[in-house]
DNA sequence: AGCACGCCGACT
DNA sequence: GTCGGCGTGCTC
């Protein structure tokens, strides 16, 4: 009789499932094997999972591939996450399983290619030499990547090669690593404090400092510090636009590439990073979001960087925040975890206040920059001209900043020219056919376009309502309308437009930072792809076109990302020696928000934000769960949340709101009503809801989507 | 997630 | 008379 095996089927919406393994050689947990599920041949790793005492006949695991078992810690880390977000462990497993895990693992171990640094290139190069340091700290890229990349003959890139202009970096350990930078007493002090870490156990840091103070040097010392100890550190970044500087940091710190690992990889690239990771090869890896279920043999270190970013937080397939299960990875591991950011969010300063996480302070800008002053602008005092945007102070202050050669920065949350279309003649806007939403104006595509299910329309040229022709008037400002306003006030400024639609591959990030650093751009207008951490050196003025944009909604955590979302903004000005001036525009001058972050007040911003959470009883102090019912007809998905109320069990510190339309009422053509399930002290959310959602079994075309946790609330 | 089975409309 | 729509249900 052959032995009974757990296995989990990576993407399959189940649990594990018990298939007959061979005797010899036995499975053990962690194998990746090939079983049957149906009439197809699914992917699956062997699990812990003691098997169950059924009597169906099992059917029988095909083979065991030949590729690295998955560690424990992160069949653990997994088991968690289904646990917490409510999702069948299969789902979670996708997460950890990519196809990049399928291949054999024999591939050539990575040899790369990365730009040499030095002060200036050799004039002998010309415009190549150029061209050269403009990628300086670029990702390692393969011989035949830097061909392309620098439009020369692979040859070439042979030559310089060998003139050590471009340096063959191996991923193998780092025999040796060179001296840290010389620190101020407080990064020294948490440098020490990371180090000590390293080695030492699970413990969670929180790494709490201001826009430029040098977070990022502080915790590249504990990750030299895992190198060093033979471990590997994996450090993960909100966005691939960031890794580029980053890298660049990297290397001037270690003198070699990291390994990378983000959505513009090639399946080759990816199998080889995966394979050299899990054989414990590489020392470092650094990736977005999908990085964190990456393989490692021998785990060091965790660094979550930029930890407030909200695109840590999936919002769409199972929607879990990569901050969370960082920690859970690191306790699963054993290791020390880092989340490093300038504007904490509420949750993760309370656990720090808690003494969950070890609190780092850096107090101050590192070297000689300066916190930018940050002023606001009263748009009801100074407004703009009728039909602009931006108001004579932010005019002057730009205007300044480009006569003195030095570059400046308009913020604006909001792609596309014009939020909204209006029939002057009927009143009539122009809606998304599939959902409740404004179709916007993309005049750089020349298309309406809904942001929610990407549904695209020709502008049409009469009104579709009343059919009057000529009337249609774009209503507010996106990006593009206000890059057209630039353009118009400022004729010589070398403009750039950055959002997701003009930004849309690594690639095109990497070239994007490289020509700001390289002063071939004076004005950047783009949305909170600019508000990362990026360091542009001359870059002086920063211009918020509209900060009470992101308060419209009254989501709960409206405050905390706008304040989050200014104060790392106005981090981007006067990173150098250069002092760095911030405009805020405003018709709220006096509240208390802003107030707040015109005094680089974080602390008293929080202190306010967080009673106010207390009061009304909302995270940090509880918990939350967003339950969506939707169905294509709009009774069957009322019918059903009707039905679904009145099957919430009574619990004394359980509160369920709703069921209310969703404020994306309509999506994608599926009617939304939605639940908030709020926990207070006492109470488990997650063994609430499954109690909950248990008793009751969707039907007629109804889905429940559940959201633990949630930051957004559409 | 796939992939079947299962009952109701337009085609060779 | 069949092909095919996706609603419903199952996968050890």
């Amino acid at each position: 009789m052959a032995g009974r095996v757990a296995v989990v089927v990576a993407g399959a919406p189940l649990g594990p499932l018990d298939y007959a393994g061979p005797e010899e050689p036995p499975l053990a947990p962690g194998d990746v094997v090939e079983v049957p599920l149906g009439r197809r041949r699914a992917v699956g790793v062997v699990w812990d999972a003691p098997p169950q005492a059924h009597n169906r006949p099992l059917r029988t695991i095909h083979r065991r591939l030949d590729v690295p078992p998955m560690s424990r810690a992160l069949r653990q880390t997994l088991e968690f996450l289904a646990d917490w977000y409510l999702a069948p462990l299969g789902q979670a497993l996708r997460l950890a399983l990519p196809r990049a895990a399928l291949a054999s693992p024999k591939a050539a171990p990575l040899r790369l290619v990365v730009a040499a640094q030095g002060p200036a290139p050799p004039q002998a190069l010309g415009d190549l030499g150029l061209r050269l340091w403009a990628h300086a700290g670029a990702p390692a890229d393969t011989a035949a990547g830097w061909a392309r990349r620098l439009g020369v003959s692979p040859g070439r890139v042979a030559r310089l090669v060998a003139q050590g202009l471009l340096v063959e970096a191996s991923v193998s350990w780092p025999r040796e690593l060179p001296p840290g930078p010389l620190l101020s007493p407080a990064q020294a002090a948490a440098a020490h404090a990371l180090r000590q870490a390293v080695g030492a156990g699970f413990q969670a840091f929180l790494l709490d400092g201001v826009t430029g103070s040098g977070k990022t040097e502080v915790y590249l010392e504990a990750v030299a510090q895992t190198i060093a100890a033979g471990r590997q550190a994996l450090v993960l970044l909100p966005e691939i636009a960031l890794t580029a500087p980053f890298l660049a940091r990297f290397r001037a710190r270690f003198g070699f590439a990291p390994l990378t690992w983000h959505s513009g990889l090639g399946d080759a690239e990816r199998r080889r990073t995966f394979a050299g990771l899990a054989r414990g090869e590489a020392p470092v890896v650094v990736g977005a979001r999908s990085a964190l279920f990456l393989p490692l043999a021998r785990p060091g270190l965790l660094v979550v960087d930029e930890a407030h970013d909200p695109s840590f937080k999936q919002e769409d397939g199972l929607p879990y925040h990569a901050r969370d299960m960082a920690v859970v990875r690191a306790r699963a591991e054993g290791v020390p975890v880092v989340l490093a950011s300038a504007t904490p969010s509420l949750e993760t300063l309370e656990q720090a206040a808690r003494g969950r996480y070890r609190h780092l302070v850096l107090p101050d800008r590192h070297g000689p920059a300066r916190l930018p002053e940050v002023r606001l602008v009263d748009l009801k005092r100074t407004p703009p001209p009728r039909g602009r945007w931006l108001s004579p102070p932010l005019v002057e202050a730009v205007s300044q900043a480009l006569s003195r050669g030095e570059q400046a920065l308009l913020f604006l949350n909001r792609r596309g020219y014009a939020p909204l279309t209006l029939c002057r003649a009927c009143g009539a806007r122009i809606r998304c056919p599939h959902c409740t939403a404004w179709m916007v104006d993309h005049r750089l595509q020349g298309v309406l376009l809904c942001h929610h299910c990407g549904h695209a329309m020709a502008r049409p040229p009469a009104c579709p309502t009343c059919g009057a022709e000529g009337q249609l008037v774009p209503c507010g400002p996106g990006v593009e309308r206000v890059a057209e306003e630039a353009a118009a006030r400022w004729p010589d400024a070398r403009l750039r437009i950055v959002t997701s639609d003009t930004v849309r591959s690594p690639r095109e990030a990497e070239e994007l930072v490289a020509a700001v650093r390289a002063r071939a751009v004076d004005l950047l207008v783009g949305t909170q792809m600019l508000a990362k951490a990026h360091d542009f050196p001359d870059l002086t003025v920063v211009g918020v076109v509209d900060a009470d944009l992101g308060l419209q909604g009254g989501d709960l955590r409206a405050a905390e990302r706008t304040f989050q979302q200014v104060a790392q903004v106005a981090g981007r000005a006067g990173r150098s020696d250069k002092p760095g001036l911030v405009l805020v525009q405003t018709h709220e001058p006096d509240s208390p928000l802003l107030q707040a972050v015109a005094a680089h007040d974080r602390d008293g911003f929080v202190a306010a934000e967080r009673s106010a959470r207390a009061a009304a009883g909302m995270p940090p102090f509880t918990r939350l769960a967003a339950v969506v019912v939707s169905a294509a007809q709009e009774e069957a998905a009322q019918a059903f949340a009707r039905a679904l109320a009145l099957a919430a069990p009574a619990h004394p510190a359980v509160d369920l709101f709703g069921p209310a339309p969703a404020p994306l009422a309509v999506l994608k053509g599926r009617h939304r009503l939605r639940f908030l399930v709020r926990a207070r002290r006492g109470a488990r959310l997650q063994d609430w809801l499954r109690a909950w959602l248990g008793a009751v079994r969707p039907q007629g075309g109804v889905r429940i989507t559940v959201d633990v946790d949630p930051q957004s609330f559409l």
